[in-house]
Formats: C-alpha cells, sequence, structure tokens
DNA sequence: GACTTTAGTCACAGAAAGTGACTAATTCGC
DNA sequence: GCGAATTAGTCACTTTCTGTGACTAAAGTC
C-alpha cells in the first residue's frame, strides 16, 4: 500500500443518507471535521485496499450507528473548488433508510430536504443528484419499502410514494398496481392510528413474476 | 495548477462509445497507450481545470474526429487493479454516435459488442455498465435518435429499439406510440430500400407535451 | 402481369388505468 | 349511547391503452 500520508488524498467518498420524515425527505448531515461551524454530508477520504462501495456503507454506518438498508453510487463529482476535504474528485453515494430505526450519531441530524443548510457546491450537487437518482430509480426497483419499517399500512406506502413522486395517488388504482405486482403480503396484526378504521399491516414480500411484456413507452420520455 | 507530473495520476476518465453498428452494438476501443498489443477504451489522465464531462467530450472527439451526440457519466470504478494507465480510480463515460457518420481516427475501431476484446476488468466492467445505462436511459429520454442520423425511416427506428431492447416490437403499436408522444415529424423525401415500398424518411422533432399523469407502474419492478 | 417484399394503416378485442361511490370499523363530541 | 367524523378497504363503471391480425400501397423480381 502506497503511503499516502505525505500527499493530498485522491479522492474522497461522500454519502448522502436519505429517510423519509413526517411529510418531507430529509438528508443526513455531521458537523464539518474541518470547519465546526459547517454542516457538511457524511465523508471519508479515499483508503487504499477498500472498495467504493464497502467505503459507503462504512461511512453511512458510522454516521447512523447501523447500516442502510439500501446505497447505490450516483457518480463522481468533480466540479466545485471547495470540497470539505481537498480531494480533487469526490465519489457520491445515495443511501436509504426507515426513519422509524435510525438514529444518528452524536453530530449528526436530519434536515428537511426543502430546509438544507449552506453546503460546498460540490456537496449541494451531490444532494440534488441523490434526489434525483431515487426518482429515477422508483419505478425500476423497490427501493421504496426500504424507507420503511418490516411492517407498514398500506396508507403508510401509499403517502411515501405520494411524497417521493410529488403527487397524488388514487387509493383504488395504487392498490390494484400493488396487487398486481403482488409485491406485499398482509400480516395478521392490525394498528390503530388515532381515529378511523384500524388499518391492516403488510410486509414487502415480493414474488417471482413474469414482467409483462410490453412495447416502448415512449410517453414517459423527457425530451 | 499543481504539479502532477513528479505522482501518478489521482484518476483518468474513461469513455465508452457506442453506436450501432448493422446487427449489433458495436464499442470503440484504440490501441493501448503502454501496451500496442492490447485493446482498450479511449482513456486520459486527469488534467486539472477540466471538468469530467468537459474532458470525456474531448476524449471522445480525440478518438473519432467528432464530438458523440450524447455523453453522459455513469460512475467512478475502482475495483480491478489494473487499469491501462495507474489510476486509483477511474470515471467512465458512455457516449452515442451515429454510425453513418463516424469514422474513427487511425488506431481505433468498433467491435461488436459480443465480440469484445481482452480487457482489463475495470474497462470490462465499464463496458457492461454502459450498455446497463443505455437501456436504463433508453425509457426516461430519447436516447435512440442519438444512434440515428438526421433522417431515417420508422423501420430503422424501430429495429434500433428492437436491437437496444433485444426484443421484437409491432409495428402497428411501435408507430402509434411515437405518434402519441410525437417524437418525430415527416420530411418530403422517400427512401427506396432495394424491394419493397419505398419508406418515407422522418427526423427527430420533439414536441412539447404534458406528460399524462399516470399512476405507479409496479409491474415495472424488477424485485 | 403475377408474385414477392417492404411500408403504412385500420379496426377490433382484451387489458390496464382513472375515478366515484360504496361499506367497514374505529374515535370524538354531546 | 348515538350520530358525525375519520380513516381503511373494496367495487363497479368508464375511458384509455395495448396486442394483434388483416388489410392496402408501392416498389422490385421473374
Amino acid at each position: 500500500m502506497r503511503d499516502r500520508s505525505s500527499r493530498s488524498p485522491s479522492h474522497s467518498v461522500d454519502v448522502v443518507l436519505v429517510t423519509a420524515m413526517g411529510k418531507d425527505l430529509a438528508v443526513l448531515f455531521t458537523r464539518g471535521t474541518t470547519d465546526r461551524e459547517r454542516w457538511a454530508l457524511p465523508w471519508k477520504a479515499a483508503q487504499g485496499g477498500e472498495s467504493l462501495h464497502a467505503a459507503a456503507t462504512r461511512i453511512a454506518e458510522d454516521a447512523l450507528g447501523e447500516p442502510p438498508t439500501w446505497i447505490e453510487q450516483i457518480g463522481a463529482f468533480a466540479d466545485g473548488k471547495r470540497h470539505p476535504g481537498d480531494a480533487d474528485i469526490s465519489v457520491a453515494f445515495v443511501a436509504l433508510v426507515p426513519h422509524e430505526t435510525a438514529s444518528p450519531r452524536p453530530g449528526n441530524t436530519w434536515f428537511a430536504v426543502a430546509d438544507i443548510p449552506p453546503l460546498s457546491p460540490r456537496q449541494k450537487s451531490m444532494v440534488e443528484g441523490a434526489i434525483a437518482a431515487i426518482q429515477a430509480r422508483l419505478d425500476q426497483a423497490p427501493i421504496a419499502f426500504r424507507l420503511l419499517p418490516p411492517t407498514f399500512t398500506l396508507s403508510e406506502l401509499q403517502q411515501l410514494y405520494e411524497l417521493l413522486l410529488a403527487k397524488r395517488l388514487h387509493k383504488a388504482s395504487f392498490r390494484r398496481a400493488l396487487q398486481a405486482a403482488s409485491l406485499v403480503e398482509p400480516t395478521d396484526e392490525w394498528r390503530s392510528e388515532g381515529r378511523g378504521r384500524p388499518a391492516q399491516l403488510y410486509r414487502y414480500a415480493p414474488k417471482k413474476k413474469r414482467r409483462t411484456q410490453r412495447g416502448v413507452r415512449f410517453d414517459l420520455l423527457q425530451s
């Protein structure tokens, strides 16, 4: 392993940890290691011998006390001169965690996406990229379930989708689509949430299924 | 600008240039600069003061003689010890170019994706990532048109989609979807291609359109 | 001129999606 | 206790979209 202490690290790994906090998405920030007055995304300088993915998982776990339920690289960022460290280039990851079970370690705090503290330009790009990545993955992989606890009501699931897609969904359509995809299965528990009829709890339990063979959907293209 | 000649470059930028060559997708490879016997993706060591995107565009243009019609970063790769250079980390881009107008510079050759030469593990991952990225972007942005010359027949367009999606499409459905999205407009030219009725030429001309407000499509989720 | 080949269109059936209305089970106010 | 309010869950109807085969059109081939 080459000596790195004598030169600036070649790259950093930065993680955008996202959760669903009430009616907002929220991102985890930590007090900067160099500047204690500023908030920054959790990050570390590169270490030899560790894969990018493993490094990102470790960084997330260090900030959160537990590993994220999903993590994916969103790309390399080099624009913006001021990274919290002095890395030439930063590899950003987006990670999801259910809010219920997440208790950030001291010095780490969730910020609603609408109310994010001042950041370096580079980390600001990363946050934007992370939100965009979540929305882009949403209809390709069941990542929404990674933001929920093991059991949940269908209303909670729908509210989460409405939050992520930023649009209202019709209850009957939502459930019909869910059933057709056989992604969830009911438990025998019910939860009474204040007023109103209690809701049945479901768990994420995707069944093997042949993806219905469809033609091209040009209407989804954004020109 | 810091002196870089005295130390190994911190990162490289590598480009997966893709075109549609007859019945196959093809990727551009160049004779390795260090090892003239091996083929490699076009790449360059990092240069200060140039954005990743600009660097990738320049690399593509250097190999091809003209800029690609579309380019996008697919991520940072650090696994696999042997990069053609000695960069710790490599940022890969995927770029598209129509085959008709592309004439690679000497030392650069198209290889069908089914018949790719031996590569370093890292660059092999990049090629796989590039193909996956193209297929993933296909129903989110009209990138297929970036593989076609300015005018084309609808049969050519359909064959291209069949190539990219690796499945047959029904002619009437394909055209109906195309019309609904108003992505192309007819020119007043026709092309006679051997036997059979001549085909009308179209050009890519996306019209502003409200994306039909739809619910969640769980059936597209791959569990 | 009949046959083949490719382009382009139509129309119908079935599937999927949008939508409002309905029933069910609980809490709250009185 | 009881009706209003609230949330969950389901149904049925309509509209839209998609899969599909069959048809017409215009060229070349023999």
